[in-house]
DNA sequence: GCTAAATTTGCATGGTGGTGCAAGTATACA
DNA sequence: TGTATACTTGCACCACCATGCAAATTTAGC
């Protein structure tokens, strides 16, 4: 199959590589802030992530709503306080997804690329 | 325990959130090459993987090193043709793990965070 | 209502990255 | 040896983005 083929047939690939998702994953400081709510394990404010990174505050406000944006985080209001935390399930399935759809792509010995 | 704490807490996470990875994913054009080579199922030269985005041929070029420098891609060289291919394998390897490290931070139900 | 705390939102800035064109490099073939 | 093919690289340009500061917004507490 050429290449130019494979790219007018769907697969759940088409939509997997969201690019806005990896977009957020992919600079430095949103990493930081991404690791240090996740090993935390629990919802955090604004005020206790900004101390996890040198940045300023409102580099980390805009950071963790854009993390939100792509799905990673959920946010919830308090009062006047924001909390964010990561969405463990549903950004788990979505790596475990992808790979799946990887695997069924990768041509098996003497296989026939994937079946779409 | 606190998102400073966490932050200085060890977990596989550290490494697997990879900056570097996500950054060549967070191109639109280099997720469609990657989608057109994964559907694929087999190693393209660049002139082939070209045909398939509307950018210029040296761009491609570009974005495909991009993508073998994530880790994302393998090339090999065959007289003056360029191969690019998929390393299926480890990228859903990479993506498999990610997932396991979110799920075992997550607090399960009055569970103690990740054992870190 | 007033003040303080928590967060968001302009605004300006510096840097990085995606793109196209042209030139350069490497390899096959006659 | 010379020419064509496949690809890479230098260069310039433009857009977008991460950052910091300051002002604005929202909400709690007195």
């Amino acid at each position: 199959m050429d290449p130019l083929e494979a790219s007018r047939c769907c697969s759940p690939l088409d939509e997997q590589l969201d690019a806005q998702l990896f977009r957020a994953l992919g600079d430095p400081t949103r990493l930081q802030l991404l690791g240090c709510l996740a090993k935390c394990g629990r919802a955090c404010s604004v005020t206790e992530l900004s101390a996890c990174c040198q940045v300023d505050f409102s580099v980390v406000s805009r950071h963790l709503a854009q993390l939100a944006r792509a799905g990673v985080l959920t946010v919830s209001k308090q009062g006047r306080t924001v909390y964010y935390e990561v969405r463990y399930r549903e950004v788990a399935t979505a790596f475990r997804a992808l790979a799946r759809s990887l695997d069924q792509c990768r041509p098996k010995q003497r296989g026939t690329s994937c079946g779409c």
